[in-house]
DNA sequence: CCTTGCCAACCATTTAGTAGGTAGATTTTT
DNA sequence: AAAAATCTACCTACTAAATGGTTGGCAAGG
């Protein structure tokens, strides 16, 4: 029943993450969906409604995986890693982050997908900072640093990470600089080389 | 004599930086110079002509600047913070980095702007490896670590902060990413709160 | 029978880019 | 030094293609 609106989503977000909002057109999604202009309209009646939805589904999709992670793991360094890792698959397909490329869009994009994009990072930021004061109560992060600065860090650390290994490294670069991450990030890090 | 060009350049880095390669005309530009479109192209015959020319002159201005940071600071910690101090304007200006909008529209780019964007993040890698290696001879730099994957680590670190704190904390929470990277890359971090 | 999903045909606007020309400076030739 | 040729920077006016979006209709199915 919904085949088609999944797929027009599906696709969508592929365009968008592969060449941002303002580089696709109905005609370039009508074309991968076998479909025909017009008909994207009657799911999505704007080219915003469409965005909005994107980030709605993408948004979910995080969710669910944020959950798993916390049924799957128990240390905060862990569930850190595990978080970098979500981020691998756009390095691996040569994808950026939805959130990222619509970020990025700032200025040109509808006032509406902007606030979405914002309560995507926001959520996330909230996510990983009580990831890591549980951390710290645990002693498992270090406990110098104020976790929603650090939570701030990890963002924008995979974030950016993401952004230049899909341009540059690849994925190997990518999994050096989560690690990196991680061990800058746990209590007592060695100091020797 | 070359008055008008350099403002084309600068305007149209503005442009760019605030809505992307694909998220500005011609005419946008035309209209920020006050100048006709046609004359534009007098200048920057195509539209990948011009963004060569962007990131020429973007990459021109941080060697410039990084040659001044050299120059001005010792210490590696004190270079990497101002080397990261390079990325503030831009959150206070609501401006992302040209390249960073650029590698961001992937696919949708002219291949040789795609390469000019690569490169340019790769000097950049290079110097902070550098700066980052003789920090770990002088024991300045945790030593624990390849400095080129901690050079990756900078860059992704200041592009994704950039990025977030454009759109969600502003100036602050950029500086606040900032000093908690930095911290993390110093030789001996306190441990204890 | 009327909603849902799709379509062909259309629309106004915008896109990057072109054609051809003009006024003023600069250079070259006489 | 005067005249001729060339160059620079800009213009108006245009084009073909693409943009997001609309209209009205048609077929299938509850």
């Amino acid at each position: 029943m919904r085949d088609t609106r999944a797929e027009l989503l599906i696709q969508a977000e592929t365009l968008v993450r592969a060449s941002g909002y303002a580089g696709f057109s109905y005609a370039d999604l009508a074309a991968a969906v076998g479909i025909r202009k017009a008909s994207i309209h009657h799911h999505f009646p704007t080219k915003s409604d469409l965005a909005l939805a994107l980030v709605a589904a993408y948004g979910e999709r995080y969710d669910a995986a944020l959950a798993e992670i916390v049924a799957g793991s128990e240390r905060a360094p862990e569930r850190i890693a595990a978080y970098g890792q979500l981020y691998l698959g756009g390095v691996e397909q040569g994808l950026g982050c939805l959130c990222a490329v619509l970020a990025i869009e700032g200025e040109a994009l509808p006032e509406t997908v902007r606030a979405a994009v914002a309560r995507f990072f926001e959520a996330h930021i909230a996510w990983l900072a009580a990831v890591l004061e549980e951390g710290q109560a645990a002693g498992t992060v270090r406990a110098d640093r104020d976790p929603a600065v650090l939570a701030r860090l990890v963002v924008a650390t995979l974030e950016g990470a993401l952004l230049l290994e899909r341009l540059l490294g690849g994925p190997e670069a990518f999994s050096g600089t989560l690690r990196a991450l991680v061990a800058g990030l746990e209590a007592a890090a060695p100091d020797r080389a």
